[in-house]
DNA sequence: ATAGCTGCAAATGCTTTGCAAGGCC
DNA sequence: GGCCTTGCAAAGCATTTGCAGCTAT
């Protein structure tokens, strides 16, 4: 870990309005080193420790759902089974290959939405996501 | 439950190559007794509790499998804490109000996809999902 | 100093499973 | 009869929480 890396994470973290933290500054500096990423919370604990990064994983599921609070990541659901969270907050949609479990980004500007419903009375939409699922070639 | 409702729901589970019981041929009458919905399996154990129906949670959900399989329902993953049981197979999206936590079904031909990209290579997309995210007005 | 974090372990909530008893062909 | 299904309770996962101790400001 260079030490530029744990600056520029010490920054992030303190711009969110987040208390930098060891755990929070190891942690945003692991999630946000290598571009955009698709991280399960046992993920993420792994790779931590494999930097060498003491974090309990309990603080792993605050600090994502503290950087999610504060838009630094967000999750997203295509399975059920297990919650994803994505270094990318910007507008994009995601591959989602059912064989690997694995989610791929899909920039916005690749999928284009041409019609799209209101929303029912009195809601307003807040996003919309596209999930294009694949898989093995039979 | 009329008779007829209950033989219907007897065809279907039947004509689906699944064993009808008489728990599968009871939850596939709740099921698809009123159009197209969408349930948990807590939901659909309580809809049944209230039609008279003793099934246990396992059932339901060993159930819930078993019509996904034979594709009599989808699975919809919006939000990761639970899943949600979609008695429409056909081609179609869905508003989630985040608020509520209730989906609702958008017709397919109210979202045109004018642009997708290609599967990574060795893949087939087997699915395109849109998930219309709303919330309450502020 | 003090409000906010962390870590551990225990708790939670949804879903699955093991196994004996029962039902369908 | 034989195999599949059910039901209960227990197990399993992913995630959250309570609480005592620690840390950033």
């Amino acid at each position: 870990m260079e030490r530029s890396a744990l600056k520029d994470a010490h920054e992030t973290v303190a711009r969110a309005g987040l208390r930098p933290t060891r755990q929070r500054i190891e942690l945003a500096s692991v999630l946000f080193a290598k571009g955009c990423r698709h991280v399960t919370a046992e993920g993420l604990h792994a790779e931590a420790a494999r930097a060498g990064v003491r974090v309990s994983l309990a603080t792993v599921y605050n600090t994502l759902n503290a950087f999610i609070e504060a838009g630094l990541v967000r999750q997203v659901a295509v399975d059920g089974a297990r919650v994803y969270f994505d270094t990318n907050v910007e507008a994009h949609h995601h591959f989602f290959d059912e064989d690997a479990g694995r989610l791929e980004d899909i920039p916005a500007d690749e999928v284009t939405l041409a019609a799209l419903p209101d929303a029912p009375e009195g809601l307003d939409i807040t996003r919309v996501d596209v999930v294009v699922r694949v898989k093995r070639r039979a």
